[in-house]
DNA sequence: TGACTGATTCAACGACTGTAGAACGAGATG
DNA sequence: CATCTCGTTCTACAGTCGTTGAATCAGTCA
């Protein structure tokens, strides 16, 4: 017998660990990215994930530490090259966050504005890709505009997926990506 | 003696009830701005204002109705026009939006994320603005083109006050305006 | 088999919250 | 002056939350 999952078998007590802990995680992703941090309660994952509040608690040690645990993962890392390669790479990334829910990311993102911590890990994210698309922006407004890029993309994912507002809710994402990408390319292009 | 406010008398009945109301309002607002719906106690507003819990329930019979009382007033109005005027608009309204914080819409905007009666103001506020805006774009796109103005010029000012962005919180507003004509008037544009 | 470990549950505590209602006290009114 | 109004405070309730520690029960292994 293997010791690695056989689907006819009884899992192991490891096995069953990690299973259930893996459970908790992704109901907990689920829920922070639905109601945020605060609304989120220790109980409802718990319920979420058919297990008892105290096991949570007996697995991560408190409700910070599982929402770094559920959140933890930074931004696609780009290829980099010249402006308008960024800008394309960057408008391949926000196609895909439009295509379908990128429910780690919509967990920061519900929670950045009411939990401090949330706000850390978007800041320190959005500080990861603003130097990716910095360093190929040749102007010494770089890290500026590329700030305002991470702002940019931040907005639309938000209005799509979050608050969903009218048509963006809704919208073909490669329609918006069209619409999108003299702007974005504006953003990286630096002489205007 | 004039039944206004007279400033070396002691105010009356009802200017004092005023007085004691936009006093909880005003701090409310702070808060709401600072903290979000549900990290802003009533509590705390009562404290801040230097009033009892009990009155603030008093006057507003609800928490909810205390921040739908503290965020009242939609966006502001364009005067309208081609869609390079409009932009210009829009690049006036942000301008202001940057320069010093709009705490009644901070209110809204902290909370809509994880506030269900937040985010429907929200909406609203988006779909009043989006209308004013597809009205000068002309394109069978502009009800989507206008949302995705709304969508940025949200990101920006979360960006700035909310989550403070690194180089977006203290950049010139000058200076963020000027890099973002370019897209907002791509945005307007409609021939790409 | 019998001792042990660890996954899981149960019951409870203390803190905090929105809210309700009684009580107080000073200005308005006759 | 007497009565009433109303701004304001006090006290308390019921619910929810994160968190804890003991208890339970089934694998694991000597």
């Amino acid at each position: 017998m293997s010791r690695v999952s056989d689907p006819s078998a009884r899992p192991s007590r490891a096995e069953q660990r990690r299973n259930t802990e893996a459970r908790i995680l992704g109901q907990a992703r689920r829920l922070f990215a639905e109601s945020g941090y605060d609304r989120t309660t220790i109980r409802a994952v718990a319920t979420a994930a058919d297990v008892d509040p105290g096991l949570v608690m007996h697995y991560f040690r408190s409700k910070e530490e599982l929402f770094a645990r559920a959140t933890e993962g930074g931004p696609p890392s780009l290829p980099g090259g010249t402006p308008e390669q960024i800008a394309e790479q960057l408008l391949d990334v926000l196609r895909g966050s439009l295509a379908d829910e990128p429910v780690e990311s919509l967990a920061v993102l519900r929670s950045m504005l009411t939990h401090p911590e949330a706000a850390h890990e978007a800041r320190e994210a959005s500080r990861i890709q603003r130097d990716q698309i910095s360093e190929a922006i040749p102007d010494d407004q770089a890290d500026l505009r590329a700030g305002l890029i991470s702002a940019v993309l931040i907005g639309v994912v938000l209005g799509r997926h979050l608050i969903k507002l009218d048509p963006l809710a809704d919208a073909d994402p490669d329609q918006i990506v069209e619409i999108l990408r003299p702007s974005i390319r504006s953003l990286t292009k630096a002489d205007d």
